[in-house]
RNA sequence: GCCCUCGUAGCUCAGGGGAUAGAGUACCGGCCUCCGAAGCCGGUUGCGCAGGUUCGAAUCCUGCCGGGGGCACCA
């Protein structure tokens, strides 16, 4: 990309400012270049002259104007600039930035493709919410960051893997099971109440329904006795299916469902990982259970592994997975989306991962915070076990999957978020998705007109595309190889959502001051049609990747209402 | 009490060592004989507090204040 072009002209200009004594020795930082927040003081800005002035001995501005006398000619490059306090200023040749959409055309979907990934396999595990639940706004925001970002490291080189951790076994599914047991039996006139700490959710009445219209009484048993544990996988399977396919309607697709009783299979990992723990002496029993000795690994405290009642905790199936993640299934690179509510679980598994032979640092746990949801001023609480429970699929119904998913995508991770459900649903038709997706469905409907009046890009002459809106838009569009970059390295997916509203901006003042389809001027014309026929590549990458639609027109529900 | 995280415009959020701190929304005022006005242009408002490091701090460090989360033989 060409921002690593200037880092590299900033480089070669430093070691020939040094060869010929313009610039003492000394061991050459990092350079880096940053975008200016002026467009006056150019497209690129290194600041390596103010960060080398003490190294060099020299006053910064000295430094810079040594580096400016070197730096090497590049088609790209219009002139550079020293400005004070110490800066060295790029400005791009704008004949060079238009013939750039040439270049984003010929790519097409491959533009902005990186390698950085270099072919090294990730995994990364999202959402995993237990299936006693139906899928909540809090999980959404971990499917929209995860599916995102599943996307732009696949863009950016990685072979990833997609899983949904299910929690199909402990104490929570015992709870369910027995839930459900009660909702069934209460579909057969038996007056009995739900367990106490159980699932006071209508869902589970939904569920229960299901089965008895599907299977009738066979899971029924005289009053009084247990539930039949067939019930509880039955409606498991239903609440999965109903997770599946909630989040299939949102656009979030897995590789895997990675089924945590499946890790208790024979040969599985759970039995092979406590043992290897065993042999390697980082297990000791003590008041009737067995514990990880992970104080040893520098942990603040040991942790049970299994139960003095037999059960192995929920920490000791973690273990056993990221075993298989690591040392089975060989993943270069590891993944976690959490909610910031498993916050104190990070350390433990990177312990335990070091402790199975794993690369801690190959893992990275990516916590979102959770989402405030309100009605207005009314705090809705979104734990299951309340009485009020808004799903994923109420939020989208309301608002549309490209909203919602946009919407989970502005934040960044590390930010709570506000989400007022009547807000949202008030604002339906001003969200910035709209605006975004308007820009695209503009640049389709120029399109096909001048489809329909003749008009094409065929030998088009980009260098006429020197109107200060297009040199703007075309910039723009460079941009997005680096934003891919920056979502990868920071493992950041909301800078798509803000790129994607700069990128629509700058078309949208771009569209308002030059206009495309000119009969009199067809050399402009089919200019101005290459340059949107990159736009609106970029654009529709840029939304690809967040998983949300590039319409060629927007539904109108406002101009139907007019 | 200890640990993590966040305090940026009225509201929702970017920016996380650089040059005059941004966007949306809200509010005010302009712009359709012309490719879709779900648009464009202009105006108003701010880095929780106090020290420190640095040529330079909203950004890094320390303390304090405030919000959220965590510190189970729960998941």
């Amino acid at each position: 990309m060409i921002r690593d072009e200037i880092i590299a002209l900033t480089a070669q200009a430093l070691a020939a400012a040094q060869a010929v004594g313009d610039l003492p020795q000394f061991a050459t930082p990092e350079i880096t270049t940053e975008h200016p927040a002026r467009p006056e003081h150019g497209d690129f800005s290194a600041n390596l002259p103010l960060r080398i002035q003490g190294l060099a001995r020299m006053k910064a501005i000295a430094v810079a104007e040594a580096l400016q006398r070197h730096v090497p000619p590049h088609p790209a490059v219009d002139r550079v600039i020293v400005a004070p306090p110490g800066f060295l200023n790029f400005y791009l040749a704008p004949g060079w930035a238009a013939a750039q959409t040439d270049v984003i055309v010929g790519e097409g979907d491959r533009f902005a493709a990186l390698d950085i990934g270099a072919g090294k396999r990730v995994q990364i595990e999202y959402v995993s919410a237990n299936p006693t639940g139906p899928i909540h706004v809090g999980n959404g925001r971990g499917a929209a960051i995860g599916s995102a970002l599943a996307n732009v490291m696949r863009t950016a080189g990685y072979e990833v893997e997609q899983e949904y951790y299910v929690n199909d076994a402990g104490t929570q599914v015992a709870i369910f099971g027995r839930t459900l047991y009660a909702r069934y039996e209460q579909l057969f006139g038996r007056e009995v109440a739900i367990p106490e700490n159980g699932y006071p959710g209508e869902y589970v009445v939904d569920v229960a329904r299901a089965v008895k219209d599907r299977d009738g009484d066979r899971y029924l048993r005289a009053p009084g006795e247990e539930p039949d544990p067939d019930l509880g996988r039955v409606g498991l399977a239903l609440m999965l299916d109903g997770i599946r396919s909630d989040l299939e309607h949102v656009g979030v697709h897995y590789d895997r469902w990675y089924s945590e009783r499946s890790l208790m299979e024979d040969g599985g990992p759970y039995a092979e990982v406590m043992a290897l723990l065993a042999r390697q002496g980082q297990v000791a029993r003590r008041e009737g259970a067995v514990w990880f000795t992970s104080t040893d690994l520098g942990e603040s405290k040991d942790n049970v592994l299994i139960r003095s009642d037999g059960q192995p905790t929920y920490y000791a199936m973690d273990i056993a997975y990221h075993y298989d993640k690591f040392i089975r299934r060989r993943f270069d690179r590891v993944i976690d989306i959490w909610g910031a509510d498993h916050q104190g679980h990070v350390s433990r598994v990177k312990a335990a991962v070091t402790a199975v032979g794993g690369d801690a640092d190959a893992l990275d746990v990516l916590l979102y915070q959770l989402v405030t949801l309100r009605r207005g001023d009314v705090i809705v609480p979104l734990s299951k076990r309340a009485g009020e429970i808004v799903t994923l699929r109420d939020v989208v119904d309301e608002v549309g999957v490209d909203a919602t998913r946009f919407f989970f995508l502005l934040a960044g991770a590390n930010q709570t978020m506000d989400f007022d459900l009547e807000l949202a649903k008030k604002q339906s038709d001003e969200n910035p998705v709209y605006y975004v997706q308007y820009a695209h469905a503009r640049i389709a409907g120029v399109l096909k007109r001048a489809i329909e009046e003749g008009h094409s890009a065929e030998g088009a002459d980009v260098s006429l595309l020197t109107h200060e809106a297009e040199q703007t838009l075309l910039r723009k569009l460079l941009l997005l190889p680096e934003v891919v970059e920056k979502v990868v390295l920071e493992l950041a997916p909301h800078h798509l959502t803000h790129y994607a509203q700069e990128l629509a901006s700058a078309f949208h003042a771009f569209y308002t001051q030059c206009r495309v389809i000119q009969a009199d001027e067809p050399a402009l014309t089919k200019a101005r049609l290459r340059l949107l026929a990159a736009t609106r590549i970029v654009l529709a990458r840029t939304l690809a990747l967040m998983g949300i639609s590039a319409p060629d027109a927007m539904y109108s529900e406002a101009r139907e209402r007019a």
